[in-house]
DNA sequence: TGCTCAGTCTCTCAATTGCAAACATCCCAA
DNA sequence: TTGGGATGTTTGCAATTGAGAGACTGAGCA
């Protein structure tokens, strides 16, 4: 094992369990306890951690620390699930948009091959089908919003009036009982809701980390989509809910 | 076994192992250690990964960030001059449009710092520039042309009517005496027609490979723009043309 | 409070391994 | 033949890791 797998595998397991422990490190990864100890010097270098006697423990400040690097990616296996059950739901022929974020663009990844229409706000979901020979892809347009691959505001509100979709999937940040679905910005609630007016259906998909929290700005209550695509950890009680209410549930494994 | 041929293997191994070993790889190669080495230098400069002591780990990034892929540009230092002209044009506050093409992204490259407003076309170019404090990116949104990142058709043409710019930087394919300039395909003249109507200024950018060849689509005549970006290989006959046209030419050294 | 002691940390040194740069060689094509 | 690209060889340097010595920490206890 090289010692960056071993780096990034601790701060995997730090992300994890918030704490890490020198002894129980070393006999993980059959390394001196010395090296581990050089290893998290690094790690607080870079602000990922505190050393502590004996161990160390996250710095949840360097989820702030735009040097400390984005750590979503630990539900990059659950999002390239639910992007696969969300690929089964386009058929051919169909207009499809897909919205912004890293859980769309695994949907994206998905659906290569079929013959449709992408309509996104999304430059790196644009850019992930420009080869496929298939899609015809048409990209909003609009601002960008700062540190994303998210267009919002005019051009983009403009541009959704003009025409019609099947099927929209959109990702969100946050699922809440009492604030319902939400994203990061409000211009992007404004895209969404022009989406609404366009899309004979809405699909919400987003991983579990995403329940039970909550982001800015609220995009509407839990039933104003009658899909959600999940995987399979989220917590019983949105299970009872989205039931109760007819909202069908497709999860990495079955519906339940 | 070519070169080449090993490249890609280490790219296949990489894509499935997640990490190569030096050794490993010069024994299965049976080539040297050395050898390995500068192959994994290739890929680590086109950015398919990530060399450590001992061997290389996959980039995951390269998936998700498209400038890291197949980077291989001829005209690649000549377009970064060429960028770098471009941005010396380019004042504090002002709005200027930005076409497709990798010539216009490395112009991209070169303004980050600025205070301005890019309006685009290109998926890529939008993308580079996400992260930029002071840059207000405006992408047109438009039907994505095949196998490219270039926007055009109605979106786009629509969103460039309501907006002005002070300096548009046109990217071409072809510079000829009889055809002008042309670009490849008919959707992007419109486009830029359309750029003509609201910008005080084109300039036009292309390196000498284009001169003296014809691309599919003609944009208009060589004296539609007031000012060209150029490198020094170009042609004397053009050189002589614009001077007596009265039409600025920028190449990677003084203006002749 | 001060003492004790096991556990932990840091420092230095050394061995191993990997690396980069310079130079040599080979091969193919102009 | 010559020149350039790819590969191999050599050599000195750098990075990584571990070992051991001594210092430090902190919980328990007198």
């Amino acid at each position: 094992m090289f010692a960056i797998e071993r780096l990034s595998k601790i701060k995997e397991i730090l992300y994890k369990q918030k704490r890490v422990d020198v002894v129980e490190l070393s006999e993980l990864f059959s390394v001196t306890e010395v090296t581990i100890r050089r290893d998290l010097d690094k790690l607080e270098q870079e602000g990922f951690l505190i050393k502590t006697y004996g161990g160390a423990v996250i710095n949840e400040d360097s989820f702030k620390n735009p040097l400390a690097q984005d750590y979503e990616d630990s539900m990059i296996e659950e999002k390239r699930m639910i992007g696969k059950i969300a690929a089964q739901m386009i058929e051919s022929g169909e207009a499809v948009f897909l919205g912004s974020g890293t859980t769309c663009l695994e949907i994206a990844r998905n659906i290569k091959n079929k013959k449709i229409t992408v309509v996104t706000n999304d430059l790196l979901i644009g850019y992930e089908l420009r080869e496929s020979i298939g899609i015809k892809v048409i990209v909003t347009g609009g601002d960008l919003i700062q540190s994303t691959t998210t267009l919002v505001g005019g051009f983009a509100l403009q541009a959704l009036k003009g025409i019609f979709i099947n099927k929209a999937f959109i990702g969100v940040k946050g699922v809440n009982f009492t604030s319902g679905y939400t994203v990061e910005t409000y211009e992007e609630v404004m895209v969404i809701q022009q989406i609404r007016n366009i899309s004979n259906e809405i699909v919400i998909v987003g991983d579990h980390s995403k329940f039970d929290s909550t982001a800015f700005a609220r995009l509407g209550d839990l039933q104003m989509a009658k899909k959600v695509i999940t995987n399979k950890q989220v917590p019983n009680e949105y299970k009872k809910y989205f039931f109760e209410h007819q909202i069908k549930l497709y999860t990495t494994f079955e519906f339940e």
